[in-house]
DNA sequence: CAGTATCCAATCCGATACTG
DNA sequence: CAGTATCGGATTGGATACTG
């Protein structure tokens, strides 16, 4: 999650941040549902352990862009929402999300050629 | 390389092309200097080795967004080079490092008042 | 509920040596 | 030159059981 190229590419460091494992679908269930618990998410990502989960989060919230709060009731609710840092990713979710639209059949098209 | 959410994220299989580890750098290497050699590419991607380089060009060629020429020459010559498929990522690698470039201040920041 | 602790399997990766 | 083969080590991840 960290050797990427390193100088030589100017795009590594946001990747690191961006796009290490689970962290799109987290952002992409907070984005789509809102302010949620850890539960919620639990269940919204499909296949993610709560120690891997617990760990993305963690990740997240330390570089801003997820925020939690921690209500000390019984039992312990705990929620998690987009800060405005995360927020301003939605462009550019929306862009790689468009460029997927238009190209991922050329991909697929690809693949076949070269494995067919 | 696979596992990233399924369903629930609409951009996971975008990812999963886009940014597996490698892929930038060497995408981006070829983008910087156009058509060059294999040894070229193990030069300029700093710390990647023949094994993994072999690999994550296999990928892309495979994906399409890498063309591979082969020469029978004695010593054998091979070159590499972006394809159009490959080149229409440019702007959404500009997006990226424009948000990089605007927003990676504030998550060094963040970090540095998570860990302090 | 919201995690943490533990264990194990799979993967990845770097280094190196070798080949057509 | 452009890879391939092999190996060991490190990291990552899933499953599960447990705790405040």
């Amino acid at each position: 999650m960290e050797i990427r190229g390193l100088e030589a590419c100017p795009i590594a460091d946001v990747i690191d941040v961006l796009f290490s494992r689970w962290t799109t679908p987290i952002l992409w269930g907070l984005h789509e549902r809102g302010r949620q618990r850890f539960g919620d998410l639990e269940r919204h990502v499909p296949g993610i352990s709560p120690k891997v989960l617990t760990q993305r989060l963690r990740q997240l919230e330390r570089d801003g862009l997820v925020a939690r709060t921690y209500h000390a009731e019984v039992p312990p609710r705990v929620e998690y929402e987009i800060t405005p840092l995360g927020a301003s990713l939605e462009p550019l979710f929306g862009s790689l999300s468009a460029w997927g639209a238009t190209n991922m059949p050329s991909i697929e098209k690809a693949r076949r050629a070269y494995d067919g």
